[in-house]
DNA sequence: CAGGTTATTGATACTCGTTATCAGCAACCC
DNA sequence: GGGTTGCTGATAACGAGTATCAATAACCTG
């Protein structure tokens, strides 16, 4: 999906905006709440992360923005990443992606079939992982966590098969 | 620490063994009931990770062993890890750094001070994990968990300190 | 609304960690 | 000891991300 700065300008005009445009408004104030500058570059690679059903990663961002640069996206995702309106997903090979996501802590189910991912919020491991850490002497301060499986749009694996976990 | 092939070819003659000799060996021996050959590049990247105090990256053992190629220690550390006789670690920053470790499932208490590690083995975060991802409609086969702290030799941070999370 | 400040951009070159290529070498098996 | 074939090392290439720097464009201020 290509998107052009034609596709941003004419947000707010007399076509209904599509449901993306009043995510990348929200966090275009919420950067400028943050003293950063409300560019078109920016509203350009926050509308492609919005357009992503799936996380993400830089390359695909600058593929889908020809008109931007490759700097400016990767800066543009590190601004978002930390200022907290995006959060980093590590797949289960080590490969890292981006995902829009401006809730407070929460992981992630990551579909190791289609790649889809969903926030899972309710899980409260902290406490078990502090008094697991304090019992080896460590002070816990923070901890990543990613769970991996199938969603429920995908077919079951083929018999026999154990994914691995680290 | 520079390991010389030297330190290698010696091992087993008068002088007594250093403990991490018995690990190269039992790594070394699982590589060939798997198929693979016992070449001495091999036992020197494995006694270079086995000596190395915390989770270290290929650059540290390129570094200790000037001797060996670059490409294969990294052929080196990745047939460890597809062989489960390594697993690699996540730091908070995103760094992806190497540790040996034979034992089955586990997860890393990782100092964010002074880098050590520890291994967290009795911790049952998987079954609450695994009701929480059904709830979404997840069938749950793995999942990636890293914990970070200070551990016990490592001073207190300084106060208002409060380390970010995921 | 013009004008100045200064954050931001884009092009480019670069770094870093890792993998592909391929000819030569050396484990292992017989 | 000799042949197969897996492994090595040098090198080039790769992908993800960052540094540089002159030109541009947001924003503030008058």
């Amino acid at each position: 999906m290509i998107i052009t700065a034609d596709d941003i300008r004419h947000q707010g005009h007399d076509h209904p905006r599509p449901r993306s445009a009043a995510v990348v408004d929200d966090i275009v104030a919420e950067l400028a709440r943050q003293g950063h500058r409300a560019t078109e570059p920016r509203r350009l690679v926050i509308s492609a992360a919005a357009a992503q059903g799936r996380p993400f990663t830089a390359e695909e961002v600058c593929a889908a923005l020809p008109c931007v640069g490759r700097a400016t996206v990767f800066r543009v995702l590190r601004l978002l990443v930390d200022t907290s309106q995006m959060c980093r997903v590590l797949r289960e090979d080590g490969e890292m992606r981006y995902r829009l996501s401006s809730a407070g802590h929460h992981h992630h189910l990551l579909c190791v079939a289609c790649g889809a991912a969903a926030d899972l919020s309710g899980c409260d491991v902290e406490s078990r992982l502090r008094e697991a850490a304090s019992a080896v002497g460590f002070q816990m301060s923070g901890h990543w966590l990613e769970v991996y499986g199938r969603c429920g749009d995908c077919p079951p694996p083929p018999a026999g098969n154990h994914a691995g976990d680290q």
